[in-house]
DNA sequence: ATGGCTACGATCCGTAGA
């Protein structure tokens, strides 16, 4: 079965490419983040007639993230336990035997902003959650836009990024804290080609110089990471006319 | 050169993303 991550940003722009890549690629899970939809407003009848079930939590303008399945799901959960936030970034569901989080990591703006604050507070509550998540759920998958570049070679120029926000010390710290708890980063478990990224600025022909980040993670548990046969990113989407400046992450499990 | 797009919700610009 596949296990697909994609930042869409904007559900409604990007629909109908989303049912087009999941009638083509057929993913058993779908994890989506920046909606930007209100729940109300969310399309839900369009990706069910797509033939899956979804599960959304969302808010105007910013953030967002929906869960999409082919089969069932079930006990669906929005945002971190005894975290207070505003912001819709994480959703929580079983699917296919396994206990599925879709996050929406903060982006953190800039280096010693306010923002940037809170993102490393935010990523403590995840860490602290997911310890727990971990311990309930033997077959946990964490899967989204992480906003954090893990290490120099998931950067097109490390020395340009040096030190700023997405591949600061501190961020990839913090992302580390997550797979010290037990969860692999599934797409480095196989060899992968150099220069592999999820995201490409929508500016200076970021995408066609393949100017881009490693920031779109599937993170997997033990487990899981056992009957994990393959993990890739679809390009492909980033080359349509108005496309998401991310790509899907897709993994393969037994 | 620190920008350049894109989406949104509000107007015809500001905020945010990464």
């Amino acid at each position: 079965m596949k296990l697909a991550t994609w930042n869409v940003n904007s559900i409604k722009v990007r629909l109908p490419q989303l049912l087009d890549w999941l009638a083509a690629v057929k993913p058993s899970v779908v994890c989506l983040q920046e909606t930007k939809s209100e729940d109300a407003k969310f399309p839900r009848a369009e990706i069910e007639a797509g033939g899956y079930q979804v599960a959304f939590s969302g808010q105007k303008t910013y953030n967002g993230v929906a869960i999409l399945a082919r089969s069932a799901l079930t006990d669906v959960a929005s945002g971190i336990p005894d975290a207070a936030d505003e912001q819709k970034r994480v959703l929580a569901a079983t699917a296919e035997g396994i206990r599925v989080a879709c996050v929406y990591c903060p982006n953190g703006q800039a280096v010693g902003s306010e923002k940037y604050a809170y993102k490393l507070k935010w990523f403590e509550s995840l860490r602290d959650w997911l310890r727990g998540e971990l311990a309930r759920h033997p077959r946990l998958a964490v899967a989204g836009d992480f906003n954090v570049a893990p290490e120099d070679r998931d950067v097109h120029d490390p020395k340009a990024w040096q030190g700023a926000v997405l591949a600061s010390e501190p961020e990839r710290a913090a992302l580390r804290s997550l797979l010290e708890l037990g969860l692999a980063d599934s797409f480095r478990l196989f060899p992968q080609p150099e220069k592999s990224f999820t995201w490409w600025d929508y500016r200076m022909l970021a995408f066609r110089r393949n100017a881009g980040l490693r920031i779109d993670h599937i993170l997997l548990s033990p487990e899981l990471a056992k009957s994990c046969t393959g993990c890739s990113i679809d390009r492909a989407l980033r080359k349509l006319e108005r496309p998401s400046d991310h790509a899907p992450v897709v993994a393969e499990l037994l």
